[in-house]
DNA sequence: TCGCGTTTTGTGACCGGTCACAAGAAAAAA
DNA sequence: TTTTTTCTTGTGACCGGTCACAAAACGCGA
């Protein structure tokens, strides 16, 4: 169907023989169409191959049918340098652009600065050129306030991945404090005991939420709390092997570990392979994030599966919802996952 | 410095003193302006904060500014999904933003099907919508011809990972051979001298290619070459866990393994575990891609690294170059990393 | 039948840039 | 000095949609 050129709206307003306004109001479902006219329309579109242009239709329109994704510069940095082990692009792409599509929606992918006065003004920047209908800010970037205000001082929607205000903004975020204590549960489910908590940062909110439900069922069981088995790994590799490693010589140490990312599990893997214990007979190990190095490494882990697909695809509808003028701000907190696998196992007393 | 509305060109014309043609021609570093004027028309944009309107520009204008990265969806999917441990979108949003940002110019992911005439119903679409200078096809993608010819005859520059035809495209990859020659002689010099290879498919042509390297050392070294130590992984780990499983079994087995993409090298590393050998002393394991998860496993695999973010840069370059009007058609070899850790190490007759 | 409200359709202007072309200014050639 | 060429600047139209508003068609009660 080699279409010659260019199909306009007006090449099908002239085939059916209406207005330029009435096709235009046939392709935004607008209301006051008969249904004859609609339907020739229609068919004509279909015919003809006419696809609107997306930039014309944001010139004097409102709408620009596009999503901007803000992903933070130096973790994708990290992510490609150091190979982290990171799926957080994929998992955007696909739960964003699978949302997008149904609405006719694209997705652009931008990297900012993570410092703040050159994220302002890259954003800003950004925005200007692309007008956008709504912005997706992904940690750490939804952490900052100012980048938020912008946007909504614009007039453009503002979604923010992981955090839980709601205020004017779509947050979609997953239930942290659940998901520690499933975790927790899971491992004294299995006969654990001294079940250490390797938390991120102190400073990270999600991460203390974590942490409460992880003492809430230690708590509730009536198993024994110790300050020093709640280890500080900062998300690092090298901290938290350091950490593992005076939890693992310890006399009367942990059976198992849970561990804030899986960049901190993965050390705590690699420590425990030095020591010479095994996974999951000597001790057993749970992470959050399930990022894909998790599911292959030996043995496979168990883990809090982040929903992050589901959490944008989340943060795009409500962004295509509020475009269209209907407000759909609030806090979405989307379910995670809790995958089984090999890193953990009934507790033997031997 | 809160821009009251929409900074427009014809503001900055009007605050100069000259017309919108002019302003035009500074932004577009268009040749006959005087430099006093360019300098003063710079100063105005500076001042107002005036930022183009890409929309704009792209509907009388011939640029759009905008390039489109095609992924398969399938695999988009499966890495969700399954987490294959593939990092290639984030590697693609490193390499690609870094360069597209250099040039004023932006990236929309899209995702299509494998498909091939669904793949071309959708490219279609796209393309209409957004009409962006350059796309980039990635595998699959870049095997279909349809899809190059599609652009081409839309007057569309396009650009192909992993392909090396080069004849008015933008053609992508990195030197396979080369790849598959280091690897193996790495091999060779750590004293292997029963040196396996388990290729993905002997329909993917940058598969033969390593195949063709690997034989070229085994013939330069005098290393005894065997049918069956030439095995096919269909690139899937259960697949390449049956390979293994033979392999290892056998007598005379071989003491090193080159796996032609991480999923099967990780088939390899499980196989090793469940057979009760350890690497790299029983075995020596060298993988393809590099993908982050390799870097993580016990024990971290030596690799050849695929340059995907410094190919996707590059096919950002070649496809913005050829929006300005320059040919930039032709096949780009990108150099390859080979990063050695500790899954080989120098063969013991013991 | 007429009048009035509602639904359906059409018209011209407009969004913010760039293109084609024309006109004015400056430099080179006669 | 005049003419020709080249450089610089400006003007109106235009890209392909949507907005605001006007006009026409329809429905229905009086």
């Amino acid at each position: 169907m080699g279409t010659k050129s260019t199909v306009t709206i007006r090449d099908v307003a002239a085939d059916v023989g209406v207005s330029r306004q009435t096709v235009s109001r046939v392709l935004n479902k607008g209301p006051n169409v008969k249904p004859a006219v609609r339907a020739k329309v229609e068919a004509s579109i279909e015919r003809l191959g006419y696809v609107p242009n997306i930039s014309a239709r944001r010139m004097r329109g409102s709408r620009s049918y596009l999503i901007l994704a803000i992903n933070d510069r130096q973790r994708t940095y990290d992510n490609w340098r150091a190979g982290r082990g990171n799926d957080w692009v994929d998992q955007m792409l696909f739960g964003g652009m699978t949302e997008c599509e149904k609405h006719g929606y694209h997705m652009v992918f931008e990297l900012i600065d993570t410092e703040p006065a050159k994220a302002h003004a890259q954003l800003s920047k950004v925005i200007s050129e692309l007008r956008p209908d709504g912005v997706i800010l992904t940690p750490p970037h939804s952490e900052n306030g100012d980048l938020a205000d912008l946007l909504k001082g614009q007039g453009i929607a503002c979604a923010r991945v992981g955090r839980r205000e709601g205020h004017g903004f779509v947050d979609v975020c997953m239930d942290e404090r659940a998901a520690g204590e499933q975790a927790t549960r899971h491992l004294a489910d299995l006969g654990h005991q001294r079940i250490a908590y390797l938390a991120g940062s102190s400073e990270y909110g999600n991460s203390l939420m974590r942490l409460d439900g992880y003492r809430a069922i230690l708590e509730n069981r009536g198993l024994e709390q110790r300050e020093e088995w709640v280890g500080e790994g900062a998300f690092s590799f090298d901290t938290a092997s350091k950490v593992a490693l005076q939890w693992l010589k310890s006399k009367d140490r942990p059976t198992a570990i849970i561990a804030d990312n899986d960049q901190m599990a993965f050390a705590v893997l690699h420590t425990v392979e030095r020591v010479g214990f095994r996974i999951p007979d000597d001790l057993a190990l749970v992470s959050f994030e399930d990022t894909p190095g998790v599911r292959l490494s030996v043995p496979p882990m168990t883990a809090i599966r982040q929903p992050t697909a589901a959490m944008i695809a989340q943060a795009c509808e409500g962004l295509i919802t509020e475009s269209s003028g209907i407000d759909a701000s609030g806090c979405y907190e989307m379910p995670f996952e809790f995958i089984e696998r090999d890193s953990t196992a009934r507790f033997s007393q031997d």
